[in-house]
DNA sequence: ATGTATATGATACATCTGTATCATGGCAGT
DNA sequence: ACTGCCATGATACAGATGTATCATATACAT
């Protein structure tokens, strides 16, 4: 049966089996024959589309992080409108915490690739995406102008807190995943962390 | 050459071993005949003092806790005599920033055992020590004395700051491994934060 | 002195993994 | 209608891995 094929659509449908068996099972599951598998195709198939696992892997990787910037901005637009910078500190952050399935998956699959690229830095060098820098000075950038609207404690440097956040939420997320908190009070400890910030006394 | 041998000093051998292949190459790539190479005995020494991979495994993690443990005693005692609360908690938090060799090693060898335990979380029944919630509570104790003593903002939650530091080094330490930001910066985003709980205005 | 438990070596096995090869059915352009 | 490329299937290969088996030399108890 073959006519004309989507190519993009083909790869779409194996990278995400590979993300289902990564959230489901851990990377380590996933072989090529265990996406192929999961995406009902042949281990000829996921060769075809990319011929090497680390394309695969690399290809999957990107399209976690379309999903989890899509999140992110659909918690942003539904934190109220018009967006003040604490609506918007709050839901980017929050959004990454392990509190409902999406989240969990998205932050085990990272943190899975984390593990991945500990021990083979040179693969990360091929990512186009690099968000964590990226966010980490959008978020200064918010702190700064509720600083400027007297709407977070004047003494913070902006950069600092920006990166203590971020690097909280990724804490929180580990510590969630590794079952040592649930979701709902690793959230609560964020939230004190930005009530905090963002209530100048 | 089979005289009586000390099998702790054996199983010692071996299972450093482990952690040094752990903290080269990542987990991965310990094998229980790289092991082998790596601690100079054969295959069937390893397999002889633990019986298997999971039991080897778990045995070098109980080694690293400790690892981990006599470094943070060791931060402790010379952080100052005598010792404040203050001292004693920037000590600890700052002791597993991956800012030397030997922090980076534990580190990294600590989340390589995380991505592991992701996927197989009934190994860490097993798993007797179980820091993380300690720590927390240690040092939410020492917060606790801080304010007791107008030492530290009496405003904070101790619980919650606690967690909030803990997982900000978590954060941390994860963000130096991936090479986004260097031990020193990380150190003082910590310091930072450390200086606004411990100042009270 | 002898036998038995201990410590170690050599090697085999089955399985899984990523990748490569060979083959073939069907569509498109001419 | 033929030809060549696209999509896919079946299968092979070489290497690694955890574990098991068989053998054996030594040291100690008796």
């Amino acid at each position: 049966m073959p006519a004309r094929v989507d190519h993009e659509e083909r790869r779409r449908q194996i990278a995400e089996a590979l993300l289902r068996i990564a959230d489901a099972q851990g990377l380590q599951s996933a072989s090529m024959r265990a996406v192929a598998t999961e995406a009902g195709v042949s281990l000829r198939l996921v060769q075809y589309y990319f011929t090497t696992k680390e394309e695969l892997l690399l290809d999957a990787l990107a399209r976690l992080g379309g999903q989890l910037e899509s999140r992110m901005k659909r918690w942003i637009r539904a934190a109220g409108s018009p967006p003040t910078p604490r609506s918007i500190v709050t839901a980017l952050l929050s959004c990454m915490v392990p509190t409902d399935q999406e989240s969990r998956r998205i932050v085990r699959t990272y943190s899975a690739y984390y593990a991945l690229v500990l021990d083979a830095p040179e693969v990360l060098e091929k990512h186009g995406t690099t968000p964590p820098i990226l966010l980490e000075a959008f978020v200064a950038e918010r702190i700064r102008t509720a600083q400027q609207a007297g709407e977070a404690d004047a003494a913070r440097d902006p950069e600092i807190a920006a990166a203590g956040l971020l690097a909280m939420v990724n804490g929180l997320g580990s510590s969630v995943l590794g079952g040592q908190r649930d979701g709902d009070s690793a959230l609560a400890i964020l939230t004190h962390h930005l009530d905090e910030l963002f209530n100048p006394r």
